[in-house]
DNA sequence: CCATACTGACTGATCGATCAGTCAGCTACG
DNA sequence: CGTAGCTGACTGATCGATCAGTCAGTATGG
């Protein structure tokens, strides 16, 4: 019930430690098994470290899920932020198509880095956005509203037709769009006889940059037709 | 792996009968806690019964969570298959907003009978959906693949601009966009202040079906200009 | 010499599942 | 009619396994 006072995580990770081993491996098990069916010892054992260093550096079980959120999510806001600021250097040139690439490719290029079937941070991004539990909600409000907050402003600006509203709505269910890709359930695949590979994101995402912007217009368009 | 051999459970739950009970709890805490984080002993105490009955009854704590979404999962793609099936009947006066329609009131009209918070079913639907997890995989593919044929096919009969490939998409992507809906985090109140209030559920659909509408004309328009 | 990094051995709690056994109700037979 | 035989529904007690977390103690490098 803490409320607002909570403090973003990030302590600076040397790569190839032992504490990068550890969030690494608890990258893979908790992707594949969610928080509750993951076991600090199966993340230990595939960090080949004792299970009581993972108590050791970071205290609890929540703790470590944390650390690894939040180790991701910067590198992904941080590349959003700066690809979304590139484009707003010269405003009145910006497509919506670009700022939804903004919105996305970050995503799928560091989600899928680790683990074999490519999976990796995706997963978890997928539950955590989606989760109605108070711990996922609080990483999200956590990690997730700033660059959010930044994507809305820039649907704002660059769409003078879209109500403040309008675009939140927008951003939450083009996110929801982007869960579709990440969360890589084979299920487009299986429905269309593999004529829609979910594994080929290059080919996803330029399809999914057309249903959103879509989406996002037909938005401006309703509003026009409710002042009208 | 098993592969293509899987059943269907329906067994008749006489409503008000231990059974349906047990059904009822434990869609209540799956629905808080994930299949991993629920346990067997929690259902039994908010069901009113002993633990061992659970067992008696679905064998295992994996049985119970088919039969539980196996119930609901019924009632809702009934619902849709009805809907769908009315407005095919004149297929010529059909409009696109008709079938997005269809295809999401089902859903959140039932997912949010039981429970609280009006939580209920629709969360262990969208961490189903969402889900790369065996078990839930399997359960979308028996319980949810055959309602999504039904869908797209009816994509491809009404907008005829629309080629298969792109109507499974349509598909995917509008799932996604439902399950913003259906997760209810609450943070599209959160992002906009009050205005986006996810749990006005007439307010929100209605803004989902504009979005989605106009996301899977996208898709129909890029069709014609790859082909000019 | 001392702090930091690290480990093996351990704890109490909780997990899903199993067990023998109770009990109400039904059937069959004398 | 009555009672023996049987069945399905249900329970309390308990199983071994596994969980997150603790702690005393060791190794190591500056």
């Amino acid at each position: 019930m803490g409320g607002a006072a909570a403090e973003v995580i990030e302590p600076e990770i040397p790569a190839g430690s032992r504490i990068a081993a550890i969030l690494d491996a608890a990258e893979i098990v908790f992707a594949r098994s969610g928080f509750a069916g993951a076991s600090v010892r199966e993340i230990a054992e595939r960090a080949g470290v004792a299970q009581a260093l993972i108590h050791y550096h970071f205290k609890t079980k929540e703790n470590l899920f944390e650390a690894m959120t939040a180790r991701r999510s910067g590198e992904i806001n941080n590349a959003r932020a700066a690809m979304l600021d590139e484009l707003l250097v010269n405003p009145d040139t910006v497509e919506l198509e670009h700022v939804v690439e903004a919105l996305f490719r970050p995503t799928i290029e560091v989600g899928h880095s680790l683990a074999e079937d490519g999976g990796g941070f995706s997963r978890i991004l997928v539950s955590v956005a989606n989760s109605s539990d108070e711990r996922d909600k609080r990483l999200a409000e956590i990690y997730y509203d700033p660059i959010a907050h930044k994507f809305i402003d820039a649907l704002c600006r660059i769409e003078p037709g879209l109500t403040r509203k309008d675009a939140v709505w927008a951003y939450m269910f083009s996110i929801g769009v982007g869960m579709t890709m990440m969360a890589r359930t084979g299920r487009s695949t299986r429905l269309s006889a593999g004529e829609c590979d979910d594994s080929d994101i290059e080919d996803m995402l330029s399809e999914i940059v057309i249903y959103v912007c879509g989406g996002i217009r037909a938005l401006i368009g309703n509003q026009e037709r409710n002042i009208q």
